[in-house]
DNA sequence: TTTATCTTTGACCGTTTGGTTAAACCATTT
DNA sequence: AAATGGTTTAACCAAACGGTCAAAGATAAA
């Protein structure tokens, strides 16, 4: 009688759970995500601990009692945005067969990425300035450990004995593609009031239209001229 | 004789004035170029008052003298940068003669103003982010009231026409060009630190060979390909 | 029910922040 | 030499900030 008992509570501490799991995250989550809302938007200096306890529904106090101090829960976010990021885009090193359906694989993802996080440029961007040390070893890390760099210069000099592209040094052309990607969702309010009269719809459309426009830009500057 | 007296009077006066100019210059001066130095270094929000203050060499009473608010303050800053880096840029449209050497003024010049002022773009950036609004709408008038982008427009058009260029959207080109001369920049610590083991003169010299490699970059993806 | 542990809160603290004020300073004018 | 008006300062202020604390609530085990 007792055993079922316990077997009964169990079960019902198990449905709690899974109804938990559903529609109340856990404190520590709704923390770090009202965090991540918080910090992309207005950077570690504009960034209230107030603002970011409301955004969450909570106590301020209760920030730190889970992550002590406003450093240490930034560097927890930064972490996690830099782990969700980087994998997706070092990716195009190991996608498809040929050399420039791997570029358009890498524009494609990147900038699909970016739509639907526009924010975070800015909000590394703005990181880097505050502190480029410790950041930018953080980065390396995480990319020299995967080594996609080597892997991806390896792939160009492959292309540029078998004469598909026109000699390039591989800094430069990882460089030109990312700045492509990249600079268009920082630098937004600038292009979408310039060029488009602060139109948000057309920016966006045009920002969709460069996943192809870019991809041959790109491809264009680097295959080598027919004889 | 009392004129004499005068004249000499005023004489000195003018010397003591050049004097100044040369060597102290007015406060006005003094605080409007430490607060650059702090402003672009830190942005709005990461910037202090009082280290203005102290980088000036003066009391930080006396900045809310000259300019009342920190708010102020910063909007004169911005407007300075804005208005020193624009027309430079601008210049490019109205420069040489043939298409190709357009491209190549604007990049040259483009990526040398960068390398005397590197923290700019991080400056606007996050101001951007910080305000997109007012200042869009300020970078707009400038750029509308000098009409450059329908100039360029229009040369594109006219290229396309000739078939010296392959068909492509003004807004993608000019928005590709800018992008490839400025995002190397503030993505700084990251590209040095994964390209180069954080060496900053390596990453310097990466900088300067950009002018030519960036230029012929554009001008391969966009040159219409011989039949 | 009691005990022990983890979670959450309101009230509070010391510091830093942008900004103010009244008085001192200083060069001209009268 | 006295008055004037712009300049500079030390001292000060209220608000906002990141962070702490003791106590109350919740939860599960003994």
């Amino acid at each position: 009688m007792t055993v079922w008992l316990n077997h009964l509570i169990k079960l019902l501490s198990l449905i709690n759970y899974l109804k938990m799991s559903e529609q109340e995250k856990p404190t520590e989550e709704i923390i770090f995500d009202a965090a991540q809302k918080v910090f992309v938007l207005k950077g570690f200096d504009g960034a209230r601990m107030q603002e970011i306890a409301e955004e969450a529904g909570i106590n301020k106090a209760l920030l730190h009692y889970y992550y002590r101090t406003k450093e240490k829960l930034f560097r927890a976010i930064f972490e996690r945005v830099l782990g969700y990021v980087i994998p997706k885009v070092l990716a195009f090193v190991e996608s498809d067969e040929t050399f420039f359906s791997k570029i358009e694989f890498f524009v494609h993802t990147y900038v699909e990425l970016l739509l639907k996080n526009p924010y975070i440029p800015n909000f590394i961007l703005s990181e880097l300035n505050r502190n480029p040390n410790n950041i930018a070893d953080m980065l390396g890390s995480l990319i020299v450990k995967n080594d996609a760099f080597a892997k991806f210069s390896k792939l160009i000099n492959t292309e540029i004995e078998k004469g598909t592209i026109r000699p390039i040094q591989p800094e430069h052309l990882i460089v030109n593609m990312i700045s492509l990607c990249i600079f268009p969702f920082p630098a937004r309010p600038i292009f979408q009031s310039v060029f488009f009269k602060n139109d948000k719809d057309k920016y966006q459309e045009f920002l969709k239209t460069r996943k192809n426009e870019v991809t041959s830009f790109i491809i264009n500057a680097i295959k080598a001229e027919k004889l």
